[in-house]
DNA sequence: AACGGACCCAACCGCCTAAAG
DNA sequence: ACTTTAGGCGGTTGGGTCCGT
């Protein structure tokens, strides 16, 4: 024997719910909670099943959840957190306060898909290459990082990692790091490149430049997302110089 | 005004995992 | 140890709305 048996299947309503229903399941919650979704609608007299229950109060009448269109800014992070997690729509939505990961697979296939698609056409590009001929122009030192120039990233790395500077989403910067084992190449970033220089809160950090200028960012995994509407190359650079080592530090 | 295609989004479906029995 | 279910999740659907012709 396992568990108790289901709910009973037969005479359920399906499809959308009524406003008197919605008001029973509000009702209900508020008064006793939503302990266990399978027998709430029984006790709460709805004929619905627990999962529909749990989708509706969940998706749509929890009081949690912040209605209205998104912002440019919740677009931006939906976009730069999809680049790091890919569809855990869930795991995107816990790092967007107010949001369900329904709404947010909703708005992905909706606008920010064909939205990302513009950023990667070849106009976008050209916009874009410039932004990266500039970091180019400005970390070329000596043990300096070097830049691969045919794509649209930027990379440095040590004997043990790689660091990526995706700038194909309109002002932001996302730093990517991750193991490598080849050790030919560039300057070296030391542990306090992607952790000293963080104080965390709430996932949420703070990168600090040469100059005292804070930034926020969201660290996810060996990622680093830094939120800024307008991330400018002296930014980038102060960043990066922080932990390098440049003899000369060129002209931006 | 009528029509058709595009878009939006709430809800369903089916799968997976953890937990109950 | 095994079966069964609840809860949770991502993929998909389909009805309603919008918009261009």
């Amino acid at each position: 024997m396992g568990r108790a048996p289901c709910c009973e299947k037969t005479s359920l309503k399906k499809g959308p719910w009524d406003h008197e229903e919605d008001q029973i399941l509000i009702s209900y919650i508020n008064k006793n909670g939503h302990s266990n979704w399978r027998a709430l609608p029984k006790q709460a007299g709805l004929l619905r099943c627990g999962k529909s229950c749990r989708l509706r109060w969940m998706n749509y009448l929890s009081p949690d959840i912040k209605r209205g269109n998104f912002t440019k800014e919740e677009e931006d992070n939906i976009i730069n957190l999809h680049e790091i997690l890919g569809n855990r729509w869930s795991a995107i939505a816990a790092r967007l306060p107010g949001r369900t990961g329904n709404e947010i697979k909703n708005i992905w296939h909706t606008h920010l898909k064909k939205r990302l698609k513009d950023y990667q056409s070849p106009q976008s590009f050209k916009r874009h290459s410039k932004k990266i001929n500039q970091i180019n122009n400005c970390i070329h030192a000596p043990n300096s990082p070097e830049i691969s120039s045919s794509e649209t990233s930027v990379m440095t790395t040590d004997s043990s990692s790689i660091a990526t500077f995706d700038t194909t989403i309109d002002d932001q910067v996302v730093i990517n790091q991750e193991e490598m084992d080849s050790s030919e190449y560039f300057a070296k970033i030391d542990e306090s490149f992607w952790t000293d220089e963080l104080a965390t809160e709430n996932n949420f950090n703070f990168v600090t430049t040469m100059d005292g200028e804070e930034f926020q960012s969201l660290d996810i995994f060996n990622s680093t997302t830094i939120m800024e509407d307008d991330i400018d190359m002296d930014f980038l650079f102060n960043f990066f110089i922080k932990t390098e080592e440049f003899s000369e530090l060129p002209e931006l």
